[in-house]
RNA sequence: GGACCCGUGGUGUAGCGGCCAAACAUGCCAGCCUGUCACGCUGGAGAUCGCCGGUUCGAAUCCGGUCGGGUCCGCCA
């Protein structure tokens, strides 16, 4: 139950027509007053002559008895009260009998002893409990009636969780300097990674504009424009696939700062989110201060992810010292080192006695993941290794990988051999499932960290093109300036063996508990690097110039240098929340489908509305058949 | 685009080829009850098993499709 804050004081004393005090206000020192509470019928009990009613709203609860001989007409109201009724009620605050008092409500000293009560609005039996908040409900219809989910304490409790984070993020910014500022929702298209949302112009038929997946280039202009420190909460849409963490509007804590380093905005957002959560959640301690920091190949080559979780150890260890000298027996590890692959391995521990059927759930979730295989180790209580890849290592070299590992009798080492990249995708996926399995993390610890030193880009196979890994305007790491070239010389003319490939970009993300709370740069503020780069990213001269020239054209004017970052809101008020899907830290979310099941959007337009944007709909079938042609022509021009 | 799971009175579940026009809990309705707080007691109403089609003598139960919800891969930072 939430304490009622000082705000829902100052609430009490605006005394309005229909309530003195909240239903979370009264105490043992009012007994004696008159008190008039207004809300929702919790749960009423009725004994005949004598009715509890448990008087409801977002502040508590407190016990109203009516009894017949006191106040009959009220009585005869309460009768008829039902749950969800939402009444008003006037009587005296009284302590309550010796013996009756409740300890498990805030109010449960006293109780309302009703002498007049009215009913405000009659509800219809609601669809699910709403005073059972543990009783599990379906959730498409928990999303259809969002409003009467949101009278639970559960949802409820969260929104007020997620408002004191807002607010201590606005506080901080504020305190630090940073002018909060709001940037358009209807701008232009800009290729940015993921799918724009589109919103057709009617003042000029044929055009569009597109919802911002951030407000990227808006706040960096803000620092041309010399506002040096910006922060926004702001909402960002980007239209793709659903997932637990991903919904198609989400909000952002998007800032940005002008004359800064790397480590500036690192020390700042740090010290930001040090102090936003001991605000908000003092009762969970954050794992380390100052947060770690690495490097980007250095996290994955310790947990095979570039967002650790840190509440446990688990980290991935290279075995081909342990191996010997090639060859070790065992034809696919032999084959993966010739070919300057990886053999490495974690250890699960305590899953030395794993089944057969627990192996084989592994090797299906390590081979969906793109490894050809797992191999495991199972340590035996007389620390003896057996392993179906025993025959073929032979004892001594089970022996030395399950000691270079570290593994205990009664553990399980899994092992994989591939490229490097499948190594620690799958390794650092195993280790983050084994690590909910198997319950090693805290779930009360944050665990906070820092990966930076990302490639500036990942070649795209598929368009011949470098793609920025993060961001497209992410600087470079000054030392690797040089780098930013072609193999041919011509920066419109991207290989994948150019040296670009090795540039690391002044990036840096942030996670929590093994997930991505957010990343930024130091960007690149000179127009003829943002050229070059961009060039290597594929985009010809002319449209470069028609996707960011408004940009570029900024950077003539005298652009300071500048960095910034975006955290997720929705899934730190997730994380801070103990939840692991976002949408039970939002007000009104949509379905996997994208749907708002309460409103109804996604829905037809009329036809007047498609005429009047110069829209003609092609109808389904034309529409799919219109999609399918679309598809493979992912060129940037 | 793909894989998997779920869909039975208002809600949550059970039933998984005939014994089921379907069971249990809770909710709902009515009656009784002066100290409860998931109040209690008595009685009652309420689902043709998401939808369509098929298999079968017979389908909630098996098969195919479809719709809705979820988890995940791809996608996405």
């Amino acid at each position: 139950m939430t304490e009622p804050t000082i705000l829902a004081h100052a609430l009490d004393d605006l005394a309005t027509p229909y309530r003195s005090h909240t239903c979370g206000a009264l105490r043992a020192d009012d007994a004696g007053a008159a008190a008039r509470l207004a809300g929702w019928v919790h749960r009423r009990r009725d004994h005949g002559h004598l009715i509890f009613l448990d008087l409801r709203d977002r502040y508590g609860l407190t016990q109203v008895v009516v009894d017949a001989r006191e106040a009959p007409e009220a009585h005869a109201v309460a009768t008829g009260a039902r749950p969800e009724d939402v009444l008003s009620v006037a009587g005296t605050v009284a302590r309550r009998l010796a013996g009756t008092e409740n300890a498990r409500l805030a109010t449960g000293e006293i109780e309302l002893r009703a002498s007049e009560l009215t009913v405000l609005a009659r509800a219809e039996t609601p669809p699910f409990y709403i005073n059972a908040p543990d009783a599990p409900v379906d959730e498409s219809l928990r999303l259809r009636y969002r409003y009467l989910d949101l009278r639970r304490e559960p949802l409820r409790d969260r929104l007020l969780l997620r408002a004191a984070l807002v607010r201590a993020i606005r506080d901080a910014h504020h305190r630090a300097g940073f002018v909060e500022i709001e940037t358009p929702i209807l701008i232009k298209s800009t290729p940015e990674g993921a799918r724009d949302f589109i919103v057709p112009s009617r003042l000029q038929p044929g055009t569009v504009y597109a919802l911002p997946q951030s407000p990227q280039q808006l706040k960096q202009l803000l620092m041309v424009a010399g506002m040096d420190r910006y922060f926004q909460i702001a909402r960002c849409f980007r239209d793709e696939d659903l997932r637990g963490d991903r919904q198609p509007e989400f909000t952002q804590l998007d800032l940005e700062m002008s004359f800064v380093a790397e480590a500036t905005v690192m020390d700042f957002v740090e010290a930001m989110i040090v102090e936003v959560s001991r605000s908000v959640v003092p009762e969970r301690p954050i794992l380390e201060v100052p947060f770690p920091r690495f490097t980007y190949p250095e996290a994955l080559e310790r947990f095979g992810s570039d967002k650790p979780d840190l509440r446990f150890g688990m980290e991935l260890v290279d075995l081909a010292a342990a191996l010997g000298p090639v060859p070790s027996g065992f034809r696919v590890f032999d084959e993966t080192l010739a070919a300057g692959g990886r053999v490495k391995g974690i250890v699960a521990p305590g899953l030395g006695d794993a089944s057969r059927s627990r192996i084989d759930e592994l090797t299906a979730f390590a081979r969906r993941h793109g490894a050809r295989g797992l191999v495991h180790v199972a340590v035996a209580a007389d620390g003896s290794a057996h392993s179906p890849v025993g025959k073929f290592l032979g004892e001594e070299r089970l022996a030395a990988l399950v000691a270079a590992a570290g593994a205990a009798p009664g553990d399980l080492l899994l092992v994989v051999a591939d490229r490097s990249e499948i190594v620690a995708d799958v390794l650092g996926r195993l280790r983050q499932q084994l690590g909910l399995d198997l319950e090693l993390a805290d779930p009360n610890v944050l665990a906070y960290c820092w990966v930076h030193r990302f490639p500036m880009y990942q070649w795209d196979r598929d368009n011949g093109r470098w793609d920025a890994t993060h961001n497209p305007f992410s600087g470079v790491v000054p030392e690797d300036e040089p780098l930013l070239v072609t193999a041919s010389g011509d920066p419109y003319r991207p290989s994948i063996d150019d040296p670009a490939g090795r540039a690391r970009a002044m990036q840096y993300d942030v996670a929590l508990n093994g997930w991505e709370l957010g990343g930024g740069s130091v960007r690149i503020h000179r127009r003829d690097l943002l050229e070059r780069s961009f060039a290597l990213q594929g985009y010809a001269l002319e449209k470069m110039h028609e996707l960011f020239g408004g940009m570029l054209e900024a950077f003539d004017f005298g652009a300071p240098p500048h960095g910034g970052i975006a955290l997720g809101i929705d899934r730190w008020a997730a994380l801070l929340a103990f939840q692991t899907n976002i949408r039970e830290v939002m007000a009104f979310p949509k379905t996997q489908s994208g749907s708002d099941l309460m409103l109804g959007a996604p829905s037809v337009p009329d036809a007047g509305q498609y005429a009047e944007l110069g829209l003609r709909h092609l109808g389904v079938e034309q529409a799919l058949r219109a999609l399918r042609e679309e598809r493979a022509t992912g060129d940037r021009g």
